[in-house]
DNA sequence: TTCGCTCCTTGACGCCCGTCAAGCGGGTTC
DNA sequence: GAACCCGCTTGACGGGCGTCAAGGAGCGAA
């Protein structure tokens, strides 16, 4: 389907297209496409050759790899305003990780051949892709670093405040509303469901409490302090 | 120092310009310059504003996130052949990681500013660099596939074999350098110095002798199938 | 309502790995 | 040669996390 209005407003809001001129944004997502996905639908599989990077308009996308055992690690979890598999578009051997919908939700797909084709002749959409890859980099990066220099207690308090951001001032109490499946939440953060759900046992001992998925953080400092003591 | 002929054939070599015609190659790097460095010389540090990438000519480079408590977590080593940090060419917060040569060594380093007027004015590289930045991106990818599926001694084992590459036939038997420190080594696995020593002991169960610095392999397809069983 | 299903939680247990400590070999310095 | 440092190994021990298993809460279907 064709980008509508609505959705344009949207797709300006990516890191990528951010600030665009009306007329270039236009021009941009000429060739691209909206595509409306229900729960669990593969978006496309790893050693899949690349055609499309994507931009989530609504909904949340698991990335993740399959283990020969058919376990599967997440890599990353994106959702509304972010954009994913920019990183794949000069992947000679296909996208390295499956993507799958874990709600239902919009995305915009963007063939790579005609983006390839407009990175020739705009230099500056050349640095926003740049921009927009370096942000998912970093991801990455802090993603290796928390995984293997914090406990399963920390990472779950990290995500948690993750998600209180901008962050309010310290001392006030804040509600938090997990965005999707614990059991999702723990595999991204590299643990077992059993784990997260101790590990969030554990989080009572610093203000936080849960009801169902909903989480109230009596007091950002203290949490903070756990995450990341001195 | 500028980049001399001799100097010229290794950058040559370096994914992001390779099979570049000769005058190309001899334009882009007319503003690099090539840099020797001893060990644990200090590149850069995370957050420091980015104003290089790199490639590797010779030694070993380490990048690693600083944590507060002062250890520091691996993220991935470089050697010859390879570049890193073209991903922070728009990272308006610096470097997201420290960088750190393990062993004396000599880089190219090409200055973000002048490569990025040359990216306005030359599609043929931004693919290059895409690409270059491709290879890292998918490294990081199965860096945290490994670090949360594999067990300390699988992954003594993978990095054995990544060693071998490309790959002999198997059932011969390979010798392999390790190519720096254990303690490195271990760190750049996850994993703590006593924790690598004992994999490599448990190994031993699989065909792989260790000599001081030296290892042999009895037989790739056994170290093979106990990296990933099935 | 009851059944069945899924998601989540909690307990018991075992193993892997980190921590602390001792010991060993090789290199350098005096 | 002796003293020392450093990288590495090995042992003992404890804790965090995975595994297996049971049970409860929520929810849709009949």
């Amino acid at each position: 389907m064709a980008v509508g209005e609505d959705d344009l407003e949207k797709v300006h809001q990516l890191p990528m297209f951010r600030g665009l001129a009306a007329d270039a944004l236009r021009s941009v997502v000429k060739d691209a496409e909206v595509l409306a996905y229900s729960k669990r639908t593969t978006i496309f599989e790893q050693e899949d050759p690349v055609t499309h990077f994507f931009g989530v308009l609504s909904g949340w996308v698991k990335l993740y790899r399959l283990r020969p055992d058919g376990s599967e690690v997440i890599i990353e979890v994106f959702g509304p305003g972010e954009s994913f598999a920019e990183g794949a578009i000069c992947m000679p051997d296909g996208y390295p990780v499956s993507a799958e919908m874990v709600e239902r939700g919009r995305l915009l797909a963007v063939p790579v051949t005609d983006y390839i084709d407009r990175l020739r002749e705009d230099p500056d959409m050349v640095l926003r892709t740049f921009a927009s890859l370096a942000v998912n980099l970093k991801r990455l990066v802090t993603r290796i670093e928390t995984a293997s220099s914090q406990t399963s207690s920390q990472r779950v308090g990290a995500f948690l405040l993750h998600f209180c951001s901008p962050s309010r001032p310290y001392g006030s109490a804040v509600d938090v509303r997990l965005p999707y499946d614990k059991k999702l939440i723990a595999n991204r953060l590299g643990m077992k469901p059993e784990t997260f759900s101790r590990a969030l046992a554990q989080l009572r001992n610093h203000g936080v409490t849960i009801k169902g998925g909903d989480a109230r953080i009596a007091d950002l400092a203290v949490l903070h302090r756990h995450v990341s003591p001195e």
